[in-house]
RNA sequence: GCAAGGGUGGUCGAGUGGUUAAUGGCACCGGGCUGUAAACCCGGCAGACGAAAGUCUUACAUAGGUUCAAAUCCUAUCCCUUGCA
């Protein structure tokens, strides 16, 4: 038996809408899944997520959950789901990704890598084993291989280096998990009916703008063999044409019959044109730092809370969302909030763009099954569109 | 009334003869944020003209004065704070 079930129920083009099952919860795909990377939703409680957002699954980073509180402890809870109460499913991220944002603190080698923690400076080190018993801690229903994420504009060579280190770690984290799963160390084990019960592992694609490397970095994953498939380092300085190039690209050749997951990405815009393309899954963390920092994803596009011209706005973010936060509050309130420095403010919005976020996958999985999604898409476009050119008058 | 100390741009506050249209903080205005080192970061902030380099005008309580040159020195006036009556 697998770990995880992937169903596809409805296709329109390479867009899919399907149904993943695992073991703490199912998801219906296209996904977007919230960024929760210290054991939390930043300024989102999960009551929220649960009921209001009806959010399946959302994220852990085992970088920052290694430094703190240290994988010791969550394990000691019973893992990540005990240690924080949230029932559903997790994805942990490698720590990968940290590899590249935190460059100035790391020393890359084959091995692993060497870094000094952000927080006190603390020799630390991070290796595909290491990743996977950390993952196998946490207990996340999918973990993620260890990756080194290649910069955006990264050239041929550089690339190519890259990209068959991160083969060669995906094969170590693959040996390393499954000796983990064997050992019954995932402290997430839990009983499913027709799975296994245990974790499952995302291999990921790598390869930056060279799509002849991003196929060879395709195969490489594929022939080790995952139960999904990850695209990684996109958004990561490239243009954003040369990002849907790749997607386009990149994920019809993934495999049909397991989750294309497109890591970090993005804004609602991308999340469309990436499910156009054939993409299943989703993370990133705009929809919560954009709210604490005051921008607001809305149907016209993005709206900056902070301008003047909301002070008297008694409208909410934008009619057309459900949410609980735009069914109540002004724009006039929201922006006094957050001029004044009131932590609500980062709460509401965080909370209205999560909404929004899971609200538009939502309209996508249903276009999908209704054949409708072109529509949809053209729509959307559309009305951010219009949206910028009111900005400019 | 006498004595001492003060009055600086929206605000608080540096500056005590010469790159000073005037440091900083705050406020205000705008922009950014894509597997979270981010409740953060960046820019603007006297006025007018200009796409810009820039040009001009008005500015450090008020009015005079000294000087090549003043927010900075001198005189007078107004106002504020503290102490003594």
């Amino acid at each position: 038996m697998k770990p995880i079930e992937w169903k596809v129920t409805a296709r329109e083009g390479n867009a899919r809408a399907g149904i993943l099952r695992a073991r703490r919860s199912v998801i219906e795909t296209p996904v977007f899944m919230p960024v929760g990377t210290q054991a939390t939703v930043k300024g989102v409680r999960f009551e929220w997520l649960e009921e209001e957002m009806d959010a399946r699954i959302i994220l852990g980073n085992t970088y920052h959950l290694f430094l703190r509180p240290g994988a010791e402890i969550i394990r000691a809870a019973g893992g990540l789901h005990n240690f924080s109460t949230w029932t559903r499913s997790l994805l942990t991220d490698s720590g990968g990704f940290q590899v590249f944002s935190l460059t100035d603190l790391r020393k890359l080698s084959e091995e692993g890598v060497e870094f000094r923690s952000h927080i006190n400076g603390d020799k630390k080190f991070l290796s595909p084993e290491v990743s996977m018993e950390i993952q196998a801690a946490l207990g996340s229903e999918i973990a993620m291989v260890f990756d080194e994420c290649t910069p955006g504009k990264a050239d041929f060579e550089t690339t190519r280096k890259s990209l068959e280190m991160t083969a060669r770690w995906a094969k170590r984290s693959k040996n390393r998990f499954d000796e983990l799963q064997n050992q019954g160390l995932d402290t997430g084990f839990l009983e499913a009916e027709n799975l296994s019960g245990r974790q499952s592992l995302f291999g990921i694609v790598q390869g930056a703008s060279h799509l002849e490397l991003r196929k060879e970095s395709l195969e490489k994953t594929v022939e080790i063999g995952f139960d999904g498939y990850a695209i990684g380092g996109l958004s990561v300085g490239e243009e954003k044409s040369v990002m849907y190039d790749v997607i386009e690209n990149i994920a019809p050749q993934m495999p049909e019959d397991a989750p294309r997951y497109l890591m970090g990405v993005g804004t609602p815009e991308d999340l469309i044109e990436a499910v156009y393309r054939g993409v299943d899954m989703f993370d990133c963390v705009m929809p919560t730092r954009n709210g604490r920092t005051g921008s607001a994803f809305v149907t016209s596009g993005k709206l900056n809370i902070r301008n003047a011209k909301f002070a008297k706005d008694t409208e909410p973010l934008d009619f057309d969302c459900p949410c609980s936060v735009c069914r109540r509050y002004s724009k006039a309130y929201l922006r006094h909030l957050y001029k004044t420095g009131e932590m609500l403010a980062a709460i509401l919005i965080s909370h209205h763009n999560l909404a929004f976020f899971l609200e538009t996958m939502r309209r996508v999985r249903e276009s999908i099954k209704l054949g409708s999604f072109g529509n949809f898409r053209g729509d959307f476009i559309n009305k951010i569109r219009e949206g910028e050119k009111e900005k400019q008058n």
